[in-house]
DNA sequence: GACCAATTACTGGTCAGACCATTGCACCAC
DNA sequence: GTGGTGCAATGGTCTGACCAGTAATTGGTC
């Protein structure tokens, strides 16, 4: 794109339009991560502002850590692009699958928590709500035939959140949602085969039910245990069904070697 | 400490001790909430800095959601402190101050497991890491007098850091981080005042002790119940603080040389 | 030729003073 | 009282200068 013909609105808010148009490019690609852009002598005069107004605007990127500032060197783009979504954790997840135990692993005990704070300080709107999510899940699950994995796993996961949502610490439950996201983005194919397997669901029916009735009862110890058997149980299936998957590519692989 | 005497250190960086000056102003209910604070030039003169550079400290606040300014009338103190901008947890903490304790809830649960699991599975090398971590803080928390807050803060973050990567759960390791970033972006000015104070640096330090004893030494029941003791320790002395924070607000004592 | 020190041409960081645009209030005519 | 009107104060922007780091170039030495 001409970088040349886009000018700045003069007048007010000179700064943030400037953050806006250099977000902008980095976004597009003009200027990319790790890339030393010009320097700000070079960028008033392509954007016609003065240098303090720019500097204002790199001071709002700076803020955001959308660029990384050296004096006598330049202004670098950030490695790791804008915000949202923990991205960080994508490329852990690339790198080594084995994360997928830890996270679950941490998600055990999150929900583990969220479990007992929800038996303890739940409502009891938070109950009634709690128990609905619960018997949508359970009636769904209950035709054996016609089943949509994907809504079950909707409906297990808006049971979990109004669990977590019970124990009134939006912090909780930002954290688990957003793990719980990663987790669901990156292995569903897995979650899926779980899902389809009778003897698997069977055992997560009934982990979900004692966990409905330990914390609609106030039971917060029970309620923290079952939780975490659920999810120490559902790691352990996931493990088995990753050897197996472990087993055919390897396999797979010896073919191609050879062909 | 009398203001007129605090001047910025000049040379480097100067637009950021502006901002952390006016935020420990407010802080300490100089300038509270709501409240018009003097006007760029005239702070100009007080803290001894150019326009530019103020106005660029001024726009860190304004980043942070600490300050509101409006052309032709000037900077207002916003109504809820800190506590936003940052990351993806922001939404939640616009409406809910008390969500640093749920933070804080959450980040004891990580610390407690982050704490056993080191104990667990930490190699020899990182007992070694962890020791040396911890002497390096408790070494500079030795000197009582020349003592940077910042330093003690980076040590002190640097000896939990080494901790949970003991722990071999790079989930567990990423999310703590991000909630302990949020922390210290957030609330970084109380957590200093917490170090002036001797009675608490003290407690914080022993705890530290026990701690860090606790995780070398492989016992990790102990290692959980210490880790959690320390947070919620801290999460009291951040609740004391802020309803001493309350009273000083009232207190008008050197509002003359603002007004 | 290989290596090291000094030079130099950049970079961002800060400053000073000027002017513009908006706001709010005191003042004045009605 | 009411409603304009003008003025002073505010933030917003610009210009041009100088300071302070950085890194590549240069030039000398071995």
């Amino acid at each position: 794109m001409a970088f040349t013909s886009d000018d700045i609105p003069m007048g007010r808010r000179t700064p943030e339009h400037v953050a806006a148009k250099l977000e902008e490019l980095i976004l597009e690609g003009v200027f990319r991560p790790g890339q030393l852009l010009p320097s700000e002598r070079r960028l008033c005069e392509r954007l016609k502002v003065s240098r303090a107004s720019l500097r204002e605007g790199l001071r709002i990127l700076r803020s955001k850590a959308i660029i990384d500032t050296r004096q006598g060197h330049g202004s670098t783009v950030a490695s790791l692009l804008p915000m949202h979504q923990q991205a960080p954790l994508m490329h852990l997840f690339r790198d080594h699958p084995r994360t997928l135990f830890d996270l679950l692993e941490v998600r055990a005990l999150l929900e583990g928590e969220s479990a007992y704070l929800a038996a303890r300080r739940g409502t009891s709107m938070d109950r009634v709500l709690i128990t609905r999510r619960y018997r949508e899940m359970a009636a769904y699950a209950a035709q054996p035939e016609s089943l949509e994995v994907e809504q079950l796993a909707r409906l297990d996961h808006a049971f979990h959140l109004a669990i977590s949502q019970a124990s009134h610490n939006p912090v909780l439950v930002h954290t688990l949602q957003s793990l719980t996201d990663l987790l669901l983005s990156s292995v569903f194919a897995s979650v899926k085969h779980l899902y389809h397997r009778p003897g698997p669901r069977a055992m997560i029916n009934q982990q979900h039910e004692r966990l409905h009735d330990a914390v609609v009862s106030g039971d917060a110890e029970q309620a923290r245990h079952i939780a975490l058997e659920h999810l120490t149980s559902i790691s352990e299936l996931l493990r088995e069904l990753e050897a197996e998957h472990d087993r055919l590519e390897r396999s797979a692989m010896r073919l191609e070697q050879w062909q």
